[in-house]
DNA sequence: ATGAAAGCGCTAACAG
DNA sequence: CTGTTAGCGCTTTCAT
């Protein structure tokens, strides 16, 4: 250790902030700095405990600007979130968070930072290829396709470590992670008519990728099965959603025996307003969402719901976008999603 | 314009990767691009038109890097989000959400990039230090205290940019902005007296300085107005709290009238379970929350809560931040709760 | 195992 | 208004 005097001789000098300052008081050259503190093999151990030791003293942190404009690579990883023409969340404060959360945690883990970069495609056409090409980030993870597949896929063909959380469809050129959205709405379907409904409603708007495929999953059962099913159209906040969602059921309930939310979020608003109007679930009216957010568990009545597991997409993401990053070509990763029977329908 | 043979030609030349590049072509120095590419005024109309067009054409984008490190700036502001002794989320998913993307819009209205980052305090001491002096951002938002108050003071001494979301103490030195939190529980624990309770309980873990405060306030009005505050900690995931609540509810209902949760997403957990329970609310038991999520106005029946504008917040951080940048020592900004008052309690 | 030297691509002071 | 010049702080050959 060093002496109190020693120590105030140190505070004294100007502080080290360059590798080669470090250099200097170390007595060696500010490539062997360099090297001792990127974990090169090829210094000396005793040289690089010195230096290691001396950083420390000093707390010296080597500037990262100079040192990625050297190498050429940032460390960091954008995730862009482009939000719909409504500028309305798609996807749901819980499910995006939590996403986030192991997006962050799994990127962390590599070693790479994350950069968040929210964008109204209608106002910046441009967004993504701005993003990617800013000279700030290695790769970019997209984070739901808003109505913007086709800027996607056009990108997609010059930009390798791109990855998307999304929906999959037959022969797109972009690597999407996310559930059998098709397969999903199929089984909602399912359960709503083998639950005793025949005369369907789908809630939520249809323009998002996700939400288009889910609708559609159900249809075909619905056709299928010799059932009905009429999409309606949600909009903009949650309080909007939960207007219209009570204007539908004020207007038109008696039409309908099952309902279909594109997500639980959806879902939730419309079981308040089905008690609301004293309209008995399941008895008069099944209800399946989208999503097994975990809350879902916990309503009154619990809610039938198809899961996503929004963990293991995020571990999808994290390690397509890696293969990516080291010039492979991955192919998309679809996952299954599994229908949580509780009590709505 | 150019004529087709031209752009033929210049496509067959390598990319115009760097200002050299462009000034090349463009005839000029380097500096005369760098200049026009960055509004500088001093350059003449038509040099920088001319400019202007042959980086469209091509396609150019400055390398950020190279101009960061020479600018020693990086337009790119930090948040970080320290996580609890649990791991768990002080703040709710909703919460978070809606500050981070008023967060986001104000920050790049201001013409700066977010970055990222979720921390264990407990296990890198060194969390807040080690992000500031990573050389990659201007400046940082803390969002929630956690139980680092001490650190993040420690820390604020000597660096200016740094703004945090949370609860303000007395005489403190960092910059901070939050709801009163001490007041807000003053407002719940009155509202709820108000409505005729006065055995109350309080749900939340009183780690979080937010939090803590939020009891203190509400003990304080208890004891001056002759009820009883008996505080009930909460720890990790949504579920666990469920079932934490559940069993505070079931072997101590009868003991209490009233409950004051410490967040929003705690009352709902709350909620449930004495539905559950068949207790009735508000007949036999208040319930006041904090925070005023949008979801708060929808569920059965309607929470009494405590409003925190978090819109109002996010604009606080970032003109904090924004003057702290500019050298300016600010003080912090304390906003005004509002007791939301609906159906329990 | 280490030092010397050459930039990464950009900006800004200086000089015209 | 524009060109020249000198780095920002680091990494990485190349040479020893």
């Amino acid at each position: 250790m060093m002496k109190r005097e020693d120590r105030e001789m140190s505070d004294l000098q100007k502080p080290v902030r360059t590798i080669a300052d470090l250099a200097k008081i170390a007595g060696v050259s500010a490539g062997t700095v360099s090297r001792a503190l990127s974990g090169n093999s090829l210094v000396n151990a005793k040289t690089r405990t010195k230096i290691e030791q001396l950083a420390r003293e000093h707390d010296f942190r080597p500037n990262q600007m100079a040192s990625k404009l050297r190498r050429q690579k940032t460390g960091v990883i954008g995730v862009i979130i482009p939000l719909g023409h409504d500028r309305q969340q798609q996807i749901s404060d819980t499910f995006f968070m939590t996403l986030l959360g192991h997006l962050a945690d799994g990127l962390t883990e590599k070693g790479y930072d994350l950069m968040l970069r929210r964008v109204i495609p209608q106002q910046d056409s441009d967004w993504l290829d701005r993003f990617i090409r800013s000279g700030m980030i290695d790769g970019v993870v997209v984070v739901g396709q808003s109505d913007q597949f086709d800027k996607i896929e056009e990108i997609a063909d010059g930009y390798l470590p791109l990855v998307v959380w999304g929906n999959h469809q037959e022969g797109q050129r972009h690597c999407v992670v996310g559930a059998d959205n098709r397969l999903g709405g199929r089984m909602a379907a399912e359960r709503l008519i083998a639950a005793g409904a025949n005369r369907l409603a789908f809630l939520g708007d249809t323009a998002p990728f996700e939400f288009a495929a889910r609708f559609s999953g159900a249809q075909d059962v619905a056709h299928k099965m010799g059932a009905t099913i009429k999409p309606v159209p949600t909009h903009l906040s949650p309080e909007q959603t939960s207007k219209e969602i009570a204007e539908f059921l004020a207007a038109h309930h008696g039409e309908i025996d099952g309902i279909f939310a594109a997500s639980d979020t959806i879902a939730f608003s419309c079981l308040r307003e089905l008690q609301k109007l004293k309209i008995e679930v399941p008895r008069e009216m099944k209800l399946v969402g989208f999503d097994d957010l975990p809350i879902a568990a916990q309503t009154v009545p619990p809610l039938t719901t198809v899961r996503q597991d929004i963990e293991a997409g995020a571990h999808g993401l994290v390690e397509l976008l890696f293969r990516r990053l080291n010039g492979e070509e991955t192919e998309s990763l679809v996952l299954h999603p599994k229908l949580v029977i509780r009590s709505t329908a």
